[in-house]
DNA sequence: CAGCATCCTCGCGGATACTG
DNA sequence: CAGTATCCGCGAGGATGCTG
């Protein structure tokens, strides 16, 4: 079914709109955000994407700032969401791979505009942030 | 327009590439997303985009799952990064509006790519869970 | 090397009660 | 109505130590 989705592309990108609507599907949309929209997994998918296939500690250097723990949790849940494949050289010393999948590509790509967004108004953002803590702290007063 | 932007959009895009390698840059705007990137942000996002300036009870119902303490704390968020504009009008009962900056609108749109993804892959993903799972129960026996 | 297990801390975020 | 203030449980996430 090629997996799991019977219609034709053109038909689900007309049926957008309609389902943007429907509030259980907005719903699970948003769960769907609210788990993959972490900091960890865009910044791993961010390095897979410009990489490509890494091991485990090199990955851990690129994030940087990340530990091992979150690291492994991160590459789990990703795992399991069908974002990366996970292949293990049975060597020593052990040897796994990690390497974006077609529906992570989709993703990385997808968050593009936001990387893309943030890196323009990033000087924005912090001017706001400026103004507003002045603002408040004078009403301190 | 805006007031706190001195270079031309022109040659920020042009800058945009390089940028994106210099590691300084890409950890603050990694921060930036760590921040921007969290639920009720988006979702409060979609929902100024979608319907304008609303009151902060309306934007209660409509987020759906929110409570009172996180909303308002997103919003302040929001304020605070120039996402949103917040202007109390001095009557009784008090009536507040929130509504989207330019920034915020613009950030909307950047992050409507991955509401499409989103609602495009849902079942995708969801279906690599299941077999995930089932691939991690049966090692377990 | 690539992790799992354990301990421990800290702040997210819900519930509730009160105010201008 | 649109918040602020307070209490509090719980899970995120770091540090450390151990394995195959």
């Amino acid at each position: 079914m090629q997996t799991a989705f019977s219609p034709a592309d053109a038909s689900l990108q007309a049926h957008i709109a309609a389902e943007a609507i429907d509030p259980r599907v907005e719903a699970l949309v948003t769960e769907l955000i609210g788990r993959i929209a972490d900091k960890w997994t865009m910044v791993v998918l961010d390095v897979l994407a410009e990489h490509g296939e890494m091991r485990f500690t090199r990955l851990g250097e690129l994030v940087e700032g990340v530990s091992q723990k979150m690291l492994t949790k991160t590459l789990r849940q990703m795992e399991r969401d069908g974002l990366v494949t996970r292949t293990v050289h049975p060597v020593v010393p052990p040897r796994v791979e990690y390497k974006l999948t077609e529906l992570g590509l989709g993703l990385s790509e997808a968050f593009c505009g936001v990387w893309i967004w943030a890196a323009q108004h990033r000087e924005q953002v912090e001017h706001a942030r400026q103004t507003f803590d002045q603002r408040v702290a004078e009403q301190q007063k």
